[in-house]
RNA sequence: GCUGGCGUAGCUCAGCGGUAGAGCAGCGGUUUCGUAAACCGCAGGUCAUCGGUUCAAAUCCGAUCGCCAGCUCCA
């Protein structure tokens, strides 16, 4: 009988016999790894457990534990929803039901039916049962022709259009039960692996994700091989959205979203607005040693300026409509503030020694968003962009690349965020969506990528992310709700110089093109306030803190002295309030604990008599005595440091 | 924009055909208190808006606006 040799994640080598499944090299490695097993990575490609190995492989067993084990479970356990949504609606057609990072969905088409929380409890309760029988996942390959007269004959559409796609190919389909199902695999070995079940939500979903298709019932769900592990996740969930921005917003008083005002427009409170000016300072702060200058341009422009740029016509679907004159003069919102300052670039002739110029505008624009596109403070139809506008020679580009890039990193680390870099280039099956020359493009996304490499970014490319005038490294992170935004973002420009026709005297006194970088290290106040709240979960560092202290009489008799610690600590420039109410100590500590107020300084008979304060500390208690010398004095230094840990 | 869900006092929510309720917050008193909620009282709502059904609508139906989840989009 023949053998193969099979290599593990290790580097030893075993003989097994030909056509050895994961399943028995699993039991053969140890009992435990065998009843752990959800699939088996063979030579990089997952596989099924019970699939036969014929050739010499490398091989790894995976477990919940690894991602590749993770997914067959979920993919599994979307087949297992199928199946209860089959026992319970006979003749629902199925569209696709894969795995995703926490847990899976199955798009689904029920004609007339609209799904409701009842018919998810109904659903998970059956999946309970199926799962409780312990039946094997079974692949099965067939033709092509077999699989396309298997689901004529059921009628499902769907799948008859993804076969379409895989002419020629080797079909597989996976059976569990009564439920049969077109897939590529892999599955985990039975339904009884999977111990716990939770039907989260259901929301429509275009089919094939283009809007011109059919909308389909999407059903998301997760699944755990036990219950403590799905008690988790949930709690999880409960607590992401306890961080959520917009709770977080309300209760703190940070902004306010009113409809009066209209949708997507946010009024920053004056709580909220010491946290965007706080950010403010900072940054100009940065860029005034950084060589930038302020400028400040108005929110609109004529509507030709946005013609020669190209941002009119051709997003007109994201623009507020012109505002037009009677003369017939048009203007628009404007929608991004690079225009404007191309303008101020060209108010006079600029020679190679002035560049790079850096003009830097804490910039208001207005984009026309879907109505189902706002959030909060995370996708508005009014934000401001800490945009900044390098004009700069081309031996100059990559050098403001990597600085801004530096810039933009600094951010990130004083507020301890992690976030991920993205190379966004443009899609060369799209180059219609693009202005400029292929070479352009090309040059500007190998400077890009380049300086990237230089600075050892760990990045990943996304094709067709790119803006219409460049390729772009983009800052992204997510939200509580694990949704992901793009904060900061450096862009190079070829395209403008040339369409606004801008330029330098070189030293060889001939004109030249400048080239332009875009940049905004937050991206927009708004989104990068609203992401701050949810990482910090309304409990700013200290520079931050809309209210830095709070005095806390214990009772009016302290008063007069809680008046001047509250007076000098505020002369120093501590933002400090008083809490002069009738109310006990411990309901005013209650309050400002609620409100996240870093320091509470309870003062009463001791501290009066001692000069001192009662220092209490957000989340961490009581801290003891202090002179009132001693706390501005560590006041202060936190403030000036920006200490995430105070 | 699309699919579904939801709009009741500042906030969190109950009421779901017979004309509006609680807790917290607010205000007025009493209390003068040492590290996460003192006590008593008062006030507060054209039940998102507009239209319809009905003897009667917060409650049923429709439209509009807004919010939420997802999809699509995102210069």
């Amino acid at each position: 009988m023949a053998h193969i040799n099979i290599t593990f994640p290790d580097g030893t080598v075993k003989e097994f016999g030909h056509g050895s499944t994961g399943k028995q090299i699993a039991e053969h490695v140890s009992k435990g790894l065998a009843r752990e097993a959800l699939a088996v990575e063979v030579n990089g490609e997952v596989w099924d457990l019970g699939r036969p190995i014929t050739a010499d492989s490398s091989l790894r067993i995976l477990k919940w534990g690894d991602d590749g084990g993770k997914y067959a479970f979920w993919h599994s356990s979307a087949h297992l929803m199928a199946e209860a949504i089959e026992a319970h609606y006979p003749g629902t057609k199925f569209g696709i039901g894969p795995p995703i990072e926490n847990g899976f969905y199955y798009d689904i088409d029920m004609g007339d039916h609209t799904l409701t929380g009842e018919d998810l409890v109904r659903i998970e309760k059956t999946m309970y049962e199926l799962c409780g029988r312990d039946v094997p996942y079974v692949r099965e390959e067939k033709s092509w022709d077999e699989a396309v007269a298997y689901f004529k004959k059921k009628g499902d559409p769907y799948k008859l259009e993804l076969l379409e796609d895989l002419k020629g190919e080797t079909i597989t389909f996976y059976h569990q039960g009564d439920f049969t199902d077109l897939c590529y695999g892999p599955h985990i070995p039975s339904t009884g692996r999977i111990k716990a079940i939770k039907l989260l939500s259901v929301a429509g979903a275009y089919w094939r994700g283009s809007e011109k298709n059919k909308m389909l019932q999407r059903i998301y769900g997760v699944t755990f091989p036990t219950a403590k592990e799905l008690e988790e996740h949930l709690f999880r969930l409960e607590e992401a959205k306890r961080r959520d921005h917009r709770k977080i917003g309300q209760e703190l008083e940070l902004f306010h979203l009113s409809p009066a005002v209209g949708s997507g427009l946010p009024l920053w409170l004056p709580k909220g607005t010491v946290i965007r000016e706080s950010l403010i300072e900072f940054l100009r702060d940065e860029q005034r040693k950084r060589g930038y200058v302020s400028v400040v341009t108005p929110h609109i422009g004529n509507l030709e300026l946005y013609k020669t740029s190209g941002h009119y016509p051709y997003y007109k679907d994201s623009q507020f409509p012109p505002i037009v004159l009677e003369n017939g003069e048009a203007f628009l919102l404007k929608p991004m503030n690079c225009p404007h300052h191309h303008q101020i670039y060209a108010a006079k002739p600029r020679s190679y020694r002035d560049l790079p110029i850096r003009l830097a505008e804490f910039g208001t624009v207005y984009r026309y968003e879907q109505s189902g596109e706002m959030n909060g403070l995370t996708r508005v139809r009014g934000f401001t962009q800490d945009d900044a506008h390098i004009y700069c020679r081309h031996d100059q580009v990559k050098q403001e690349i990597r600085t801004t890039v530096e810039l933009t990193q600094l951010v990130f680390e004083t507020f301890g965020m992690e976030v991920r870099t993205r190379l966004s280039y443009r899609d060369d099956k799209n180059v219609e969506k693009y202005g400029g020359d292929a070479a352009f493009w090309d040059r500007a996304q190998r400077e890009i990528k380049e300086v990237a490499d230089e600075m050892k970014l760990n990045y990943f490319v996304g094709v067709g992310e790119a803006s219409f005038y460049g390729p772009k490294i983009d800052f992204m992170v997510k939200d509580a709700l694990g949704r992901t935004w793009q904060l900061g973002t450096v862009q190079v420009d070829y395209v403008m110089p040339e369409r606004f026709q801008l330029e330098y005297t070189g030293s060889d006194g001939q004109k030249h093109r400048p080239v332009i970088i875009h940049r905004a290290p937050f991206g927009s106040m708004e989104r990068f306030v609203g992401i701050l709240i949810e990482h910090f979960a309304g409990e700013f560092p200290l520079w931050l803190a809309p209210v830095q202290a709070v005095v806390l009489p214990i009772t009016d008799a302290y008063l007069e002295y809680a008046k001047q610690v509250c007076g000098q600590l505020t002369e120093a420039g501590v933002r400090c309030e008083l809490d002069e109410r009738n109310e006990k100590i411990g309901y005013k500590i209650r309050d400002s604990e609620t409100k996240k107020v870093p320091f509470m300084l309870v003062v009463g008979e001791k501290e009066m008599q001692g000069n001192t304060v009662a220092v209490r500390q957000h989340t961490k208690g009581d801290l003891g005595a202090m002179t009132r010398e001693a706390f501005l004095a560590k006041t202060l230094s936190a403030i000036q440091q920006k200490s995430l840990t105070v």
